[in-house]
DNA sequence: ATAGTCCTTTGCAGCGCTGCAAACGGAACT
DNA sequence: AGTTCCGTTTGCAGCGCTGCAAAGGACTAT
């Protein structure tokens, strides 16, 4: 049986299709009377508007695309948990993507592909690609970048003071008397910006409290995992020189680091304190419990989807802005025990 | 500037509109010759298909949803992380919904709402939605469930054996030795029929081992979470007897009961011992590494899209079968130590 | 040379909706 | 009674593509 239209229901109603789609729409003038008889005639036929067709004659699909290098790592699972019901209260659907990291992945939903129509705007995270890539892009995707990637001044950028917060983390770890301090995580140009912010806020904290910075210290790693964290910490533990304390560029490395420490029979944070990055839910509740740089991950779901709104609603194309979100240190047990 | 469409292209290209949407579509008996011509024009215009339009002439949106409960639990998490490309292959876009185990939720997603147009089929893993709800669903709507609501032959379901897993993961507990076994997860009919699948594994692997159940051992939860474990956890050792083992429902579960039982310096598994379910990346990284019954999730995302896909391709009802794949007794530190 | 065959290409209509601007009808005013 | 005005309702065209069936062209068989 084929589905009922709009000219179905105005012909019960006795109306015309154009005023039924105004009734749908709760658009324009229509009087009480005719609302009323066409929405008992859409009761009646059990009528649901076509959102393809919709789309199609708009030429908007009322979909937003998020684009995350990973979807089972829990900071941007709880990330996007937050970005759906905000963009779903906006009246748009949530297409989720995952690139793996891989840049040409990512180069490929930023360019000017067929995907372009399913999406009015898209919401990025990028890993693998690097500031110029991110040029290639087609210029008419609204675009709202979350993370560490600086605006270029065409789409808005939504994060939190990676330096300032990087500087904080060691600064506690400098507080609670620690001198040997490592950090796992640093990444190269271009593609580890994150990364590189992260290493600059280690160094300032070092600078501020007068401390030199011991460069074999800082570990890089290929990404945030917990298996990065881990080896990287094997090789300070082998060292000659271990450090007292390390500053995970994430939780996940943070969880990796203490694995192994826990697993050389060495305490956290006696022998070694830990500090993590993006406060995910297993840093409250992993043995002993993870200190933390917390990002409000609601406000940076919430503003990434208000401008990017703001953005498709303008049509043409808007400066772009760059948007700091409040973060907070969180000491939890693996620097200050208990 | 407009979009250049179909039509653009055939007329630099010197044939007709039909003639270019073959060759787009890969269709049909298109000479070399022509085809070379329209490729040419293509990318001379810098044609891309119009998915939009394609989707109101063929009325089908090439979309499905996959529904979950919660998208930051890592269960589900890395269950979407293997659907995803699994649909992508077969040339389908995967929409993300979170119900938040809301009932309403699932029942307007499965009914017939406006926006069935904006996807071909649909795999839900209800958590809110009892048997009987799956029937107010949309009949045309190609369905597939996962998880442990069983099939009532409209659409296909596809899960583990939870009875037979559930009684490995406690005949293991028995197997090592311990005698007073707790089980934290247990839910109430209507909705909880994953968690008494489990009670019933639970019941199964006591009888086979000739051990009496104690049924006061046996605490219900609200949910799989983390919170839910560590508190029933609490409940079980402010007890005069407390247990020696416990079966969690879900490796979250197993987590928090172990934050709780480390938090009182209690010793997992010398003190009790704790075997969770879902085989999540936590587990293999906590303190200690939790024993776990695993999933082939892989084969569930396979399975679940290859089914979908096959159900819509079909076009009219297909009978409901229920497919069970591989899982398997993962022993880590909270049951044999090391 | 002519008819028949087969395969490529085409034209038409329409998917169901919305944008636009015109038509309509009633109320208010002269 | 006639005109103007204003707000509701309507008609038309078209978004860009595909399904269908027929047209066209090349080639073979008689």
């Amino acid at each position: 049986m084929r589905e009922t239209t709009l000219r179905d229901v105005a012909e019960l109603a006795g109306v015309s299709p154009r005023t039924v789609s105004n009734v749908v729409n709760g658009y324009a003038k229509v009087t009480d009377g005719t609302r009323a008889k066409v929405e008992r005639a859409i009761a009646e036929l059990g009528y649901r508007p076509n959102v393809l067709a919709r789309n199609l004659a708009t030429g908007r699909s009322g979909q937003i695309v998020v684009v995350v290098p990973y979807l089972d790592t829990p900071y941007f699972a709880e990330l996007l948990q937050a970005i759906i019901p905000a963009a779903r209260k906006l009246g748009y659907n949530v297409l989720i993507d995952q690139t793996d990291g891989d840049r040409a992945h990512e180069e490929e939903l930023i360019g000017r592909g067929s995907r372009r129509f399913l999406f009015d705007g898209m919401i990025i995270s990028p890993l693998g690609l690097a500031q110029e890539d991110l040029s290639v892009r087609d210029p008419d995707l609204p675009l709202v970048v979350l993370g560490e990637r600086r605006s270029d001044g065409t789409f808005d950028h939504v994060g939190i003071d990676d330096v300032a917060a990087s500087t904080e983390a060691v600064s506690h770890l400098i507080a609670i008397g620690r001198r040997r301090i490592a950090a796992i995580g640093d990444q190269p140009y271009p593609t580890g910006e994150a990364a590189q912010l992260r290493t600059r806020g280690f160094r300032a904290a070092h600078a501020a409290a007068g401390l030199p910075v011991d460069e074999s210290l800082i570990i890089g790693t290929a990404r945030f995992n917990r298996i990065d964290g881990a080896t990287a910490m094997a090789a300070l533990l082998d060292r000659e020189d271990p450090p007292d304390a390390v500053f995970c560029y994430s939780d996940l490395v943070a969880s990796g680091a203490i694995h192994t420490l826990l697993g050389r029979g060495l305490r956290v944070p006696e022998d070694v304190a830990i500090i993590g990055y993006d406060d995910i839910e297993d840093g409250r509740y992993s043995q002993p419990t993870i200190s933390t740089i917390q990002p409000d991950k609601k406000a940076i779901a919430q503003l990434a989807v208000d401008r990017l709104v703001m953005r498709i609603g303008s049509g043409g194309p808007v400066p772009g802005v760059e948007l700091k979100v409040a973060h907070r240190l969180v000491p939890r047990q693996s620097t200050i025990g208990g």
